[in-house]
RNA sequence: GGCCCCGUAGCGCAGUUGGUUAGCGCGCCGCCCUGUCACGGCGGAGGCCGCGGGUUCGAGUCCCGUCGGGGUCGCCA
């Protein structure tokens, strides 16, 4: 090494020794006689004494330096209380600069805001930084804590291929041409899926991995073309010995920043969470539950609350709103796809306020306030027409309510298990949300097509397809969903009823799982797995809202990477080679 | 794909009802400074106001288009 000591450990009890330090010029505090530099590198820093100005006055921020010198101590007027090294310096008899730099594109300091774009397109230069740099290391310790439990449970770490073949999972695929066979493509995985449950048909039993997924679907701040799953699973189990798994690898992870997960963590249902928090992803940090007023309303003359769901969220201390506010509101939902969102004003006198008010009938305004548990100041919002929506429209208010009044704390972490997901939903729903139907059938699998039904539901699941709870779970932080999984089939009949209810033939279930079904037929074991969001669990436990600031090098906004400039044109040569352009068969 | 917001010096931003020479802070360059630690002082350089068109005597400012960035809804099993 070219240095004898890392800077940010030099202490009192270094005094005296000389050592020699390499790292980059933080700042320097050029007095004339007497130069300050603050020398960082990746243990820490600590600050260099330079007396020689023809040396000092020749550096520059972020030089790279080799620094020999002798630690001491400094006098009591001079000790830095918020350096760790504060108490010593380094006087230097030797300065030599190793590679010089360029004026930085932005300043290199906790204390300077810098725009997303330029941090991303000189990350070299932005992971210099403290804050930045911390979160990738945090994120090295979290996949250690992974591989450290699953490690100690027997589990084997397996590389799947990321050149594979297209299959009809959930997102448009990223494709590659494949030069030997012109017209021919692969496909980068969306998931190791299939690999995986291949690997339990071979007998391995415990499988992980910390696997890049790619889906070529629009982005958000939460997404990333390319992104990474700890991916798990299991065979002879049932789902509580997965969820029992995947605490204890959580519960390592948030130890790492010192935060205890109370295990088990509790269980809800879909059916729950989706009528008490109108969202599958139910942030459990803030109360505020939406109140089903459907059986409220059931004989009521005003027509917006005739209709098959009717239900409220209470906003305290709403009733106060300025009008430009509730206006707000009515924007809030139109955006939402909603006509608006109704709302009532509990007001300090005790009368009701708000457009809605006066088409209630006396007793519906009498009892309002028990029913939906509001009190004087209060504001009510309602959303009535399909379950569905309407939910959706109020677990969407009730967050946004939560946010404004502070009451999703980012220190805090409420975990929750989301259960029994329904097995199917009808086509046309997911066909009008634009959905893509894996089959041709009115039925579409929630979850994938090799997700099981509950126990008991294998007899009636394809006779009652909408009845069918899936073997399936989901794990929840903050609203976050963290990942998911399921027990899978491993019995060919069931899977043939399954693929049915879907409207998918056998000849057509061969085409695109083929090489699935064929390892079935020998032999597979009972299994199941989960994986999990490795850039979303890091953003948590780093504090931050972007999965960005987890991830090296990430892509901005369209897929862009804004330090490569990827993805570029390629030459006419390149294209050729590639065979982009080659005829082929369509496949089907 | 829809809607909203933002593009002004290397970075972060201001720029009034359209009006002379487009500012501020940081950074950068030069000089000074022997105890600073977000050092300080003096001086200086640095702008296709994203791009294209239009309105106007006159556009950073208004209008249309376009590109880029961010957010959000759709989409993401």
């Amino acid at each position: 090494m070219i240095r004898t000591h890392d800077a940010g450990a030099l202490r009192a009890e270094h005094v005296g020794q000389t050592v020699t330090l390499a790292g980059w010029v933080a700042s320097r505090r050029d007095h004339g006689g007497v130069t300050f530099i603050d020398l960082r590198e990746a243990s820490g820093v600590v600050q260099v004494v330079i007396r020689d100005d023809e040396v000092a006055h020749k550096l520059r921020n972020e030089y790279c330096l080799k620094i020999t010198g002798e630690v001491v101590r400094r006098e009591e007027r001079n000790v830095n209380p918020n350096l760790p090294t504060g108490e010593v310096e380094v006087v230097a008899a030797d300065v030599v600069i190793l590679s010089e730099a360029a004026p930085l594109p932005f300043p290199i300091d906790e204390h300077v805001e810098v725009g997303e774009e330029a941090r991303l397109r000189h990350r070299y230069l932005d992971l210099r930084r403290p804050a930045p740099a911390a979160a990738l290391r945090l994120r090295s310790e979290v996949n250690k804590a992974a591989r450290d439990v699953l490690a100690a449970r027997n589990f084997v770490e397996i590389e799947t291929p990321t050149l594979t073949r297209s299959t009809p999972e959930g997102a448009r695929d990223f494709l590659v041409p494949a030069r030997l066979q012109p017209g021919s493509w692969y496909a980068l995985p969306q998931s190791p899926q299939l690999f995986k449950q291949l690997l339990m048909v071979a007998g391995m039993e415990r499988y992980y991995q910390i696997a890049r997924c790619y889906r070529d679907e629009d982005f958000r701040a939460d997404r990333q073309p390319e992104f990474t799953q700890l991916d798990v699973e299991m065979s002879f189990v049932d789902q509580d010995d997965v969820l029992a798994l995947m605490e204890e690898v959580l519960a390592a992870m948030w130890a790492l920043i010192g935060h205890e997960i109370p295990r088990p963590i509790p269980r809800m249902t879909y059916a729950d969470a989706m009528s008490r928090f109108g969202s599958d992803k139910p942030d459990l940090r803030m109360g505020l539950e939406l109140v089903e007023c459907t059986e409220y309303f059931r004989d009521t003359t005003f027509r917006v609350f005739r209709a098959p769901y009717v239900g409220a969220v209470l906003m305290p201390g709403g009733a106060s709103q300025p009008r430009k506010q509730l206006d707000a509101w009515q924007e809030f939902a139109k955006q939402r796809g909603a006509k608006g969102l109704a709302y009532v004003l509990f007001n300090e006198d005790g009368t009701l306020g708000g457009p809605v008010a006066k088409n209630l009938s006396e007793a519906e305004q009498a009892g309002l306030a028990a029913h939906v548990g509001a009190s004087a100041g209060d504001c009510v919002f309602f959303a009535a027409g399909p379950v569905k929506s309407s939910r959706a429209l109020l677990g969407a208010a009730r967050l946004e309510i939560g946010r404004r009044a502070g009451m999703l704390d980012d220190s805090v972490f409420a975990f929750t298990w989301v259960v029994d997901a329904p097995l199917f939903e009808p086509s046309s729903e997911a066909v009008a949300s634009g959905d893509v139907a894996v089959g041709a059938g009115a039925w579409t699998a929630v979850h994938h097509a090799f997700t099981s039904p509950k126990p008991e539901f294998l007899d009636t699941f394809d006779t009652d397809p909408g009845s069918a709870l899936a073997y399936a779970y989901d794990i929840v932080c903050n609203g976050n969903e963290l990942g998911g999984g399921s027990i899978r089939i491993h019995r060919g009949d069931i899977q043939k009823r399954v693929f049915g209810v879907m409207g998918l033939s056998a000849d057509e279930a061969q085409e695109k799982f083929g090489f699935l079904l064929d390892a079935f037929q020998y032999g597979a074991p009972p299994h199941g797995g989960i994986a999990v969001g490795m850039d979303r669990i890091c953003a948590l436990l780093a504090g931050t809202d972007s999965i960005r600031d987890v991830i090296a090098f990430p892509k901005s906004g369209g897929g862009y990477d804004p330090l490569t400039a990827a993805p570029a044109p390629i030459t006419a040569a390149q294209r050729k080679e590639a065979g982009v352009d080659a005829k082929a068969e369509p496949a089907s």
